[in-house]
RNA sequence: GGGCGCAUGGCUCAGCUGGUUAGAGCGCCACAUUCACAUUGUGGAGAUCGAAGGUUCGAAUCCUUCUGCGCCCACCA
């Protein structure tokens, strides 16, 4: 007899079988030739990070993978990391700096660089323990970081590689530069996002006489200090006689010419555009075009430099007010009209992105995509769920190239180095001290670091340290990722595992939603919106965060939660313990060492039983199939439903009386047992905790084999013979209600049916009718005919009949629905006399008549009901 | 401008290749507590599956159009 709590208490057990599970090394993973291998390798999360829903959801779905994977004998490795996250990295450390009232610029580069790695060793930690308490199975010991030295090397490599091959460029282009972070940003960095703006009609005057002008429409003012033309579409009638003419530029009073270019839209605005080649990407191409002056009016923070004369050190919004100001005193502001437009962001800060003249590196990609786009059309990478292979196919169809260096200190630093002699270009994997060019010319490297996704695209294979793991577990399996970043690393990760390994980096790429709360913002601290895994796993338990997070997330559709989600989950957490605490409660130990196969073979199994085993091979069969299609939601409501509402509600209320039958364990142990093994991945520390009582001398449920299934136990006859059953206790229980006869009361009943198997199994399955519908041993009957005073349902091809007689006094319930019945009449009276009612008609609100009707027609089908029973009894 | 997703009981959502009575959780109503579990059990009410067409023996499911919401992409001065 086991004496257990009637509830689980997730915080006394999850540590500790967590920290069996560790130092058992059930996580570690080796090659195995015997085996096949099973990989995924974790989204790394921000060194910095703190675990969020995103990542719990994540991490939750993988870890479901990966158990399953193990268990069915896979040698599966999970491969775990974090990732430097350059510029949100720096930032947070420099907000710290702050507090103290430093700069990063007053510390110097090397020392910053340490306080950050400082920083990593205090809370680089966090989101790893974090991970370890949501029950994440990875293979510890593996744990990569993208600053490594290997893993460096690796980045250098690999710039090294792509430099050789001419597929790494450095060249001044407008690139997106955060005024904030002070670096130049990819465009996936640098997402578009509206703004209400306004059009602003500036007047140029005509060198030749300034009292004519041309009118251009701009949603930048401040950028008019870097014109070096004004463009106009040559077939613009307009301005015909202008093209070639000079335009004197108003508060710079510089010179600049009006030039013709069929790229300009007549319909837009005035059809004339001020062209700033070094502050719009299409007016640099432009420039480049008509070989136009590149005029950078700001600083790299945003404010206006010397070019901008009196607006120097002016923020470029402000100065945006100042210079339409002045505009306006001379005359020049034509006029402002609303408009909306969108701009890009800093993914980082936010800050509004500026197009930017600079020096960077970039890599080409066309080449690079081209392998990576014919893999996913052949179907040798697939997509779940697949709608996103087009939005990965068109980005990649449409590829720019890469803008990889970063005006920042965190980070890979790029292995170029300059020789001040010659000007030569050195890129080289090792330091450079001298030029080989020049063999004389100092050197120095570069200042900037790469972008993190440029080291993040090499983690399906720069995480393996040696050959052997590497050969045996890429390409990985399956990578788990969400939707916004398969253009920052799905994408990339495809492009470098052809261009490196000659091999696609896993086969499979799940995509889940997005988190949101329950009005569907996304969950972010600023919103304040946020429900913390953390808190929920303390309040709740890991596996109840696991479980609800899991069954509420459809294939690929956004997750919506609000915090009484999760008391589905600890609901089913405790449900599942109080069975099983029944179960312990009532087994005899050495009957439950019979093999299963012993009543198989005699095929002497009950139909309950037979009923049960094949429930639940059903189920197992079904949740293999959603585990192998990504539908984790669907896998876990199964077992939720089986458990729930077929083993506990029906199985184990029916042998209830019998259950010290020998079959009866056998059959419950067993079925508890294997439930246990198929929700593991699902729940890992609550089935590891019943599983230690139950097999004492077992090793850890994470070990066990999955569940095979009994093809030949499946039995669709013995699945419906039983529902037969269900359904005639059911229709007594519901009978029984509309009786309003407690259960104290055990009445008679009479079942009859045309089918002779029916009356049989009736017969043969009395007693379980007799226990759970609390009646007498049912009289059972070949043909029904209606008699007066008995209270019937109809079944399928049978009836069941309650005499009323002694159950409830006939007179008092004829008088009850008859009262019943005359209120429902006097209230469709009424409501009919409403409707009639032509005041009503008129003044009423439209909805509230419609309201009104509605309610006449139910009340009307109510009354026709309580009749029907009324004839019945009679 | 292009693309994608969503619209199903009061709320939040499932519903895979079209097939008997459209499911769940929460909420609501009634009844039940010495019996593994009130984080429970039993029963119930509540849905013309966003709208209009079409394909089909049959549509929540496929097609077309429309409406509303959300997201992504795009060099919309």
């Amino acid at each position: 007899m086991i004496e257990l709590p009637s509830r689980y208490d997730p915080g006394a057990v999850e540590d500790k079988w967590y920290g069996l599970w560790e130092s058992k090394k059930y996580f570690c993973a080796k090659p195995d030739l015997k085996k096949k291998p099973f990989t995924i390798v974790i989204p790394p999360p921000n060194v910095t990070g703190i675990l969020h829903m995103g990542h719990a959801l994540n991490n939750t779905i993988q870890d479901i993978l990966i158990r399953y994977h193990r268990m069915k004998g896979e040698e599966s490795l999970w491969m775990p990391g974090t990732d430097h996250a350059g510029i949100a990295t720096q930032n947070v450390v420099e907000k710290s700096l702050a507090k103290e009232g430093l700069k990063r610029q007053d510390l110097g580069r090397e020392k910053f660089i340490s306080r950050v790695w400082e920083w990593r060793e205090q809370y680089g930690s966090t989101i790893i323990r974090q991970l370890k308490k949501i029950g994440a199975s990875c293979d510890w010991e593996r744990l990569r970081f993208t600053m490594d030295e290997d893993y460096s090397k690796s980045v250098v490599d690999v710039f090294v590689k792509l430099y050789e091959k001419g597929l790494i460029y450095r060249g001044s282009y407008i690139i997106n530069w955060c005024p904030r972070c002070q670096t130049a940003l990819s465009d996936e960095e640098a997402p578009h996002h509206d703004l209400q703006g306004n059009l602003y009609f500036l007047k140029y005057p005509l060198k030749s006489n300034p009292d004519e002008f041309i009118i251009v429409a701009t949603t930048r003012p401040e950028t008019m200090l870097g014109d070096t033309a004004v463009a106009v579409n040559p077939k613009d009638k307009r301005y015909k006689g202008l093209v070639g003419k000079t335009l004197i530029l108003p508060l710079v009073n510089r010179e600049i010419k009006i030039i013709a270019d069929s790229s300009v839209d007549m319909k837009f605005g005035t059809g004339a555009v001020k062209v700033t080649p070094a502050h719009d990407p299409n007016d640099y191409a432009l420039g480049k075009k008509h070989k136009l002056e590149f005029i950078n009016v700001m600083y790299p923070d945003g404010k206006m430099n010397g070019l901008a004369g009196d607006y120097k050190d002016m923020d470029r919004f402000e100065a945006r007010g100042v210079i339409l100001e002045d505009l306006k005193e001379k005359g020049l502001l034509e006029k402002i009209e609303p408009h909306a437009l969108s701009a890009g962001h800093c993914y980082r800060c936010h800050t509004i992105i500026e197009p930017y003249l600079s020096k960077q590196w970039f890599v080409k990609m066309k080449p690079l995509a081209k392998p990576a786009i014919e893999a996913v059309k052949k179907g040798k990478i697939k997509f779940h769920p697949e709608r996103w292979t087009k939005v990965y196919l068109n980005w990649m169809e449409n590829i720019q190239d890469w803008c990889i260096s970063r005006q920042i200190w965190w980070g890979h630093r790029l292995p170029v180095y300059y020789c001040k002699g010659c000007d030569g270009v050195i890129v080289s994997k090792t330091p450079v001290q001298t030029c080989p060019k020049c063999k004389k010319g100092e050197v120095y490297q570069d200042e900037d670091v790469l972008d993190t996704w440029f080291s993040s695209w090499l983690w399906p294979f720069a995480t393996f340290k040696n050959k052997e793991d590497l050969k045996y577990f890429y390409p990985t399996s399956v990578l788990v990722t969400a939707p916004e970043i398969i253009f920052f690393w799905v994408a990339r990760m495809i492009m470098s595992g052809f261009e490196f390994m000659k091999e696609k980096p896993f086969s499979d790429v799940y995509i889940h939603g997005t988190v949101r709360d329950i009005e569907g913002k996304k969950m972010s601290k600023s919103l304040g919106n946020v429900i913390d895994p953390l808190e929920i796993i303390k309040e709740y338990g890991t596996d109840a965060l696991r479980f609800s997070l899991i069954s509420i997330t459809a294939q690929g559709q956004d997750v919506f939660l609000s915090k009484e989600r999760f008391e589905q989950g600890r609901n089913f957490a405790n449900k599942i313990w109080n069975a099983s605490r029944f179960i312990l409660m009532n087994l005899d130990a050495d009957k439950v060492k019979v093999d299963l196969c012993v009543y198989f073979k005699k095929e002497n199994l009950s139909p309950v039983n037979r009923w049960i085993l094949s429930r639940f091979y059903s189920t197992l069969k079904e949740v293999n199939k959603n585990l192998d299609s990504f539908r984790f939601n669907e896998a876990a409501n199964l077992l939720y439903s089986f458990f729930w509402h077929e083993f506990c509600d029906w199985y184990l209320e029916l042998i209830k009386s019998e259950i010290k039958n020998e079959e009866n364990q056998v059959v419950m142990y067993k079925i508890l047992e294997k439930f246990l093994r198929t929700a593991h991945p699902f729940m890992p520390f609550i089935t590891e905790e019943i599983w230690q009582k139950l097999a004492p001398e077992g090793d850890s449920i994470m070990i066990q084999p999955w569940p095979h299934i009994q093809e030949e136990i499946i039995d669709k006859k013995a699945e419906s013979g039983m529902n037969a059953v269900f359904e005639i206790i059911n229709a007594i229980r519901n009978m029984r209600a509309e009786l309003e006869v407690p259960l104290t009361n055990i009445i008679d009943v009479k079942l009859y049916s045309s089918s002779k198997a029916k009356r049989e199994l009736f017969k043969s399955m009395s007693r379980y009718i007799k226990n759970l519908a609390k009646v007498n041993e049912p009289v059972i009957g070949e043909h029904y005919t209606h008699t007066k005073g008995e209270f019937v349902a109809v079944l399928n091809e049978a009836h069941a009949v309650i005499p009323l007689a002694g159950v409830v006094d006939i007179d008092k319930y004829k008088a009850k629905v008859g009262l019943k019945i005359e209120n429902a009449r006097a209230q469709i009276k009424s409501k009919e006399s409403t409707l009639a009612n032509p005041n009503f008609a008129k003044r009423a609100p439209l909805e509230i008549v419609e309201g009104e009707k509605e309610k006449l027609k139910n009340l009307k089908e109510a009354l026709k009901k309580l009749e029907g029973v009324l004839d019945g009894i009679r």
